[in-house]
RNA sequence: CGGGGUGUAGCGCAGUUGGUAGCGCGCGACAUUUGGGAUGUUGAGGCCGCAGGUUCGAACCCUGUCACUCCGACCA
């Protein structure tokens, strides 16, 4: 491909609504263009690097018996009704109607489908297991896109379902999963991607892993055991804390002027804020009905653990007159009835406490929840934080890092074969419903992430297997007759060596090809300049400036394509 | 959905007590240049987000509306 016939252009300055390096350069570099809201074209560069992460996924899946399909992407909102989720999926899920007045949705993912298509066809447990894929675009109507390529509403992703007679046979495929996963993101070239548990949602038992890339600029909060390796996303993490019971106090009404929160109240008893008994209003979506979570005061709600407990959806309540709760001075004695009480596991064995009195002004201290309120019990909604216990070592030793999920993989099971009649006969003659997994890549999150994470202040630094293009020739004085012929003759050897090459053969300064090249990324550069012309070599740079080197002319298209072998070879797995 | 911000050329931005629009980058032509985004000359490019209103006159003032964006909320 030669620079000159491609379209698109680098800037020098990004827009403003680029707060991150990734979507920065990948505006100025010429790979995407706004189209509207989370909304992206994309140009041949990006295009390029997305088709050969496509090409490593596929090969991946491929290994782990998957067959890939194509679902459609506009399905008949009959489809959707049948699992249920017509109804239950929110705003994301674009719903319209077809010129004949049919309900019609845009695939936001694609388990209906996937299993309209298996349901008739795999009747015999010797149909099972298997896996289907596909790779495509989805829609979903996000509240809100950001970040470039890393949150849109329109995005192309791989997602494969597979099919099993029982758990034991799911657990092992998921476990193969799981590895062809890790091999997808190695060869892609991320350096920095893990897998940790996740929530579940609602879906009861289940288990899941999302594969995350470390990063800053991620929307994901992780914790992380150096110890002894655990690792989850921060809405499914166990929060442990060690608390000192502390000397029993009579129960004491004092008075608290003003002392509204934590930090008030912490510095006017001059008490630490472990022993402060926070209380987190929130109110049931359905009925808006009061929910308080009492919590140790130095530490927050985890709101995806609370609506698992509480098996609803809440929000954070703005407490009325009418209600009976009096803002600030918050306590679990008389309180409202109706009113629904959580008790955080990090107030068990705390002896002596500061609760509120249900009283402007006042709070109790000396409070002890089994001799006060009698026998409770404890759930875990607590956020976990840095230096908190490792649930599964016992080390004080969690840390907390930022991630942005590229992948994900879930144990299903049979909520979607059950709603919507899918069956086969077991060895017995006997009806049952076939065991569910589904695994997720965004492919244009990867790609974004990966720029996010190799990328300097020029420009994205791709890695040899997923480039645009595995070499650039640079021509630096297309009008000096002996340079263009020496660089011509250099990119026609490239490309009969099989080597994808960029050829910038444009007329214009040094300083702005190079620019151009850096926002290029690609990982090998070859310079022909008068310069070196004159004395017979080739100027050979790598990407991450890690190396520069000189080859002569007549070798350099062999050396250079044995170079890229090598650095392809450095992403092969076994 | 809550709170902030912004809409003027492809991108980044000025502008005015209200008088019919400008700068830098980029783009075309010519010339001189040629190893890290060259210089000069000369061009092209705007319903100043949209709709009402006030006014002799509105990019500017008022009202409404839409869009985008940031921080939250949400994220099957």
């Amino acid at each position: 491909m030669k620079v000159s016939r491609m379209l698109g252009e680098r800037f020098k300055e990004a827009p403003k609504d680029c707060v991150i390096a990734s979507h920065a350069l990948m505006v100025r570099g010429g790979y995407i263009k706004y189209v509207g809201n989370g909304i992206y074209s994309l140009f041949t560069p990006a295009k390029r690097i997305m088709s050969k992460i496509e090409r490593i996924i596929r090969e991946e899946m491929d290994r782990i018996d998957g067959e890939e399909v194509l679902f459609p992407v506009v399905m008949p909102a009959s489809l959707w009704e049948q699992s249920g989720r017509f109804t239950s999926v929110g705003s994301e899920l674009v719903r319209f109607k077809d010129r004949g007045g049919n309900s019609m949705v845009l695939g936001m993912t694609h388990e209906e489908a996937a299993v309209h298509l298996a349901r008739d066809t795999a009747k015999s447990y010797a149909d099972f297991p298997f896996m289907i894929y596909q790779i495509q675009t989805k829609f979903r109507d996000e509240p809100r896109a950001r970040g470039g390529l890393i949150r849109v509403r329109e995005f192309t992703m791989k997602d494969a379902y597979s099919f099993h007679t029982s758990q034991e046979d799911l657990e092992s495929y998921y476990e193969r999963c799981y590895t062809a996963y890790e091999r997808i993101f190695r060869r892609a070239g991320a350096k920095n991607v893990i897998a940790v548990k996740s929530d579940s949602g609602m879906m009861g038992g289940s288990v899941s892993h999302e594969f995350m890339l470390l990063s800053e600029i991620g929307e994901d909060t992780l914790v992380i055991c150096p110890e002894c390796g655990y690792k989850a996303n921060m809405e499914a993490a166990e929060c442990i804390v060690e608390n000192e019971a502390g000397k029993a106090a009579p129960l004491e009404k004092v008075y608290t002027p003003n002392a509204k929160t934590i930090e008030e109240l912490s510095a006017f008893l001059a008490l630490d804020e472990k022993r402060l008994c926070k209380a987190v209003v929130y109110q049931k979506n359905a009925d808006d009905s009061y929910v308080i979570v009492f919590i140790r005061g130095d530490l927050d709600v985890n709101e995806t653990k609370l609506r698992n407990f509480l098996g609803c959806e809440i929000h954070p309540a703005a407490v009325t007159e009418e209600s009976g709760i009096v803002a600030g001075f918050i306590g679990a004695m008389g309180l409202p009835k109706e009113v629904t009480v959580v008790w955080d596991r990090s107030l068990s064995g705390i002896s002596n406490l500061v609760c509120g009195a249900n009283e402007k002004d006042y709070h109790y201290t000396g409070f002890n929840i089994a001799r006060d309120i009698g026998e409770v019990t404890y759930t875990d909604v607590a956020k976990t934080y840095a230096g908190a216990v490792c649930p599964v070592c016992g080390k004080h030793a969690v840390t907390i890092r930022k991630g942005i999920e590229v992948g994900n993989i879930f144990q299903l099971g049979t909520k979607y074969t059950k709603s919507m009649g899918m069956t086969y006969l077991d060895a017995n003659g006997e009806q049952q419903y076939p065991i569910m997994g589904c695994y997720g890549i965004g492919v244009g999150r990867l790609c974004a992430s990966i720029c996010q994470e190799s990328h300097d202040d020029f420009g994205p630094i791709w890695p040899m297997s997923i480039a645009p293009w595995q070499v650039e020739v640079c021509n630096l004085r297309c009008d000096d007759e002996v340079v263009s012929r020496t660089a011509d003759a250099l990119y026609d050897a490239l490309q009969s060596a099989g080597i994808e090459t960029l050829y910038d053969d444009r007329n214009i300064r040094p300083g702005a090809m190079f620019a151009d090249a850096d926002l290029f990324g690609i990982p090998i550069r070859a310079v022909v300049s008068p310069k070196t012309c004159g004395r017979g070599v080739i100027e050979v740079s790598l990407r991450d400036k890690s190396w520069k080197g000189e080859f002569e002319v007549a070798k350099a298209a062999e050396k250079i394509a044995e170079m890229v072998r090598a650095e392809l070879d450095k992403y092969k797995l076994d």
